[in-house]
Formats: structure tokens, C-alpha cells, sequence
DNA sequence: TTAGATTATTTAACAGTGTTAAGCAAATGT
DNA sequence: ACATTTGCTTAACACTGTTAAATAATCTAA
């Protein structure tokens, strides 16, 4: 009797192993090195048992999507109980939103679909990825009547402008967007909006 | 001495063969779906002389993202071309961004590293995921004083926050980000200026 | 034209992947 | 003590990227 209790207990925990041994491994050496077989080597076992916790290896992604949408949601309520207001409560849950994504990388990563895609050297020292840059910033000065291209007021309005767009451009790609009107009406509000806040 | 030339052309043209053949696959079934026996499969070979004309898979998908940069400058400076005051060249760039990424999915995906992480349906069918929403859309619902959780307006305000702050983390997860100072930077003055275009 | 050297292409192989089916061994029920 | 279920492993299949050896085709020179 009691005893089926107990092996009920043990086989939550190699489910709960799983699912950390993944997360340990993609720690170390990234999402690539992940593999069932490597799994099963750090929660001492052969692979096929895997499969009695979990269908494949995406239900093992699955879940640990889910765990980091359950942990994301804990840090934001947790930072909105901290303050009354309105103004003061979305603040405070947006930089929790963010200090989540640089604490809980991995989990964000596997949240959103990002792949840090290859050998990072590489993408980020081609130098056509620079030339997108190159034609929004000279706009950019020539709006806000600066000469210096390099300045961090422009980069910084550079990035304001590229991280609403990309933001909005890959929630879609995932299909986490909404309805194409309100995707033209935010990206045109904050096109409009940030252009005005530069016009001098 | 002309066969020379001859060969050398059908060498560039089987290099480019293997770029669209690559493309191609993406296009129909997936980056997932990418393989090298598959690319030599379209192009009539088999899988080993494609290293000669590339190191290896990823270099493929480097060369890939390197066309996909030229393809979008050459977008943004005809958008470009098309105005002469900055506010209007800027619009219309971000604009031709947008229309980019989603005329060119599979192209953009490479170069930004999204990878549609598995089984959309799953995961967009995961009500944790629906957790962070909640947690927002009460206190903008709160601060804009509207009882509609689902209006359309505070979906509306919810992706454009959600688009920059994500946007901002998914560029920095990528080490593409610029210092930590102007990250903040950039978050706070979106976060607030947000706040205050919904603040009565 | 024929022999030798180069080049182009393929076949075979290695190590790894996710996944499934068959086999074995230990624990359990009767 | 026997039968049955359970837990786990081994073996296998069909893939993957990648490399080395073997073969086929082409060009060069006598």
C-alpha cells in the first residue's frame, strides 16, 4: 500500500530530475548540446526511460516553457505587490520582465524561440548587419541636427526604434501575435511616437 | 583557356544553386528540415561536394543571413530614396522593415535567430503563457480607467510594451546589444513614455 | 592515340541524433 | 514455486553533419 506511494514519489522525482538535468545541460553548453542520450547519462540512466516521462524531447521543451512562464509570472507578481499604483505596478513588472530574461536565459530563450543561432563571432562581426544601422542613423542625426553618427543619443534612439519593431516583428513570426490591424496600429503609434519625441 | 572561365562560372552557379536550393527547403518544410543530403538531393549531387564550395552547414546559413542584410539595405534605401525629410525617411524605413521581415520570413529568421520553436500550436496553446497578460492588462486596464480587460486599446498598449521590452531583451540575448548603461537607457525611457501616453 | 596526371564525383564510413521494439532481470501477486 | 507484471537495458532503424578513400571523367603530354 504504502509502498505504492513511495514509487509514485520516486518516479515525480526522475520526471522532476529530467527536467533539471535538461536545464543543467543547456546551462553549461547550450541548447545544441542538448540531447536525450546526455539526459539520461546525468540522471543515471539508459535513454528509452525517458520516454516513459515524457513523449519526446519537444514535451520536455514544453514543459520547461511552462515552468518559466509559471516562475515569470511569480517574479511579476511579486514585483506588483510591491507598489498601489498603476503607473508604479507596470513599471516595476517590466523590469521584473527583464530581469527575468537575464536571469532565467535559457528559459526565456526556450519561451520565445530564441537560438542563439550559431558561432555568435561570426553573425556579429559580419559586416553587412551593420548597414541597416547605417541608414537609420544618418535620418536619425539629421532629425535631431547632430553631427557625431556615433553619438549614444542616436544609438540609443536607434535601439528604441529596433527593439519595438524586431520585438514586434518576431512575436509574430512565433505566432504570438495578435490581429494584423492592431499589430499596423502599434507599430505605427510607435514609429510616430518615437519620431516625435526626437523633432526638436 | 576559355574552359577555365566556362568552369569557374558553372562553380559560382552551383554555389549559388546551393544557396536557393537551401533557401528553398526552408521555404517549403522548415529550417528544421535542413539537411545537407537534402540540399545535394535538389541540386542533383550528393552531400559531400557541397563542402566544397562551403566549410560546413553553418557557413551556409551565414552566407544566407550576409544576402538577407544586402536584400533588406537595398529595401530601406529604395524606402528611403522615396522621402526627403528625415521624419518621413525614417517612417517609411521602418516601414520597409516591417513589409522585409515578412516578405522574407524564413530569410529573417536566420539572420535574428528565431527559431518557431516546435509544435506552434503547443505552445500558443499554453495557458501559462497567457500569465504575464493577466498580470498586465489589469493594471494597465486600472491606470487607463476601463473596465474591458480585452479592448482592443489596452492590447493595444500591451504589445507595445511588450514588443520593445521583448524586442530589447531577444537583440541582447543575441550579443547584439549595446552597453548595459544604454539598455537601461532605453528601457526606462520606453517604459515611461509608454506609462505616460496612458496616464489621463 | 595512348599513358600519365588531375580533377570531379561518389561510396563508405564514423560518430552522433531521436525514437521504437525486443529482450532480460528483478520484484510482485497468487 | 510459478506466473505475471514492472523496470530497465540492449539493439536496432532512420536520420544527421562530416571526412577519407575509392572510382570515374577529364585534361596533358609523348
Amino acid at each position: 500500500m504504502a509502498s505504492k506511494d513511495r514509487i509514485q514519489r520516486l518516479k515525480e522525482e526522475t520526471r522532476s530530475n529530467i527536467l533539471s538535468a535538461a536545464l543543467q545541460i543547456v546551462k553549461e553548453d547550450g541548447w545544441q548540446a542538448l540531447s536525450m542520450r546526455k539526459i539520461a547519462d546525468v540522471i543515471e540512466y539508459t535513454a528509452p526511460i525517458i520516454y516513459e516521462y515524457f513523449a519526446n524531447k519537444e514535451a520536455i521543451l514544453l514543459e520547461l516553457t511552462r515552468k518559466g512562464f509559471l516562475l515569470l509570472s511569480k517574479d511579476l507578481q511579486e514585483a506588483k505587490d510591491k507598489y498601489t499604483s498603476p503607473a508604479d505596478q507596470l513599471e516595476a513588472m517590466w523590469l521584473a520582465y527583464w530581469n527575468f530574461a537575464f536571469a532565467n536565459k535559457e528559459l526565456y530563450q526556450v519561451m520565445f524561440g530564441i537560438t542563439t543561432n550559431c558561432s555568435c563571432e561570426m553573425v556579429n562581426n559580419l559586416a553587412e548587419a551593420e548597414l541597416p544601422w547605417e541608414h537609420f542613423s544618418t535620418s536619425i542625426s539629421e532629425l535631431m541636427k547632430i553631427e557625431d553618427l556615433n553619438s549614444d543619443v542616436i544609438c540609443t534612439k536607434y535601439y528604441t526604434f529596433w527593439s519595438v519593431v524586431h520585438g514586434l516583428v518576431s512575436i509574430n513570426l512565433l505566432n504570438r501575435g495578435d490581429s494584423d490591424a492592431i499589430n499596423r496600429q502599434v507599430l505605427r503609434d510607435a514609429i510616430t511616437g518615437i519620431i516625435r519625441s526626437i523633432t526638436p
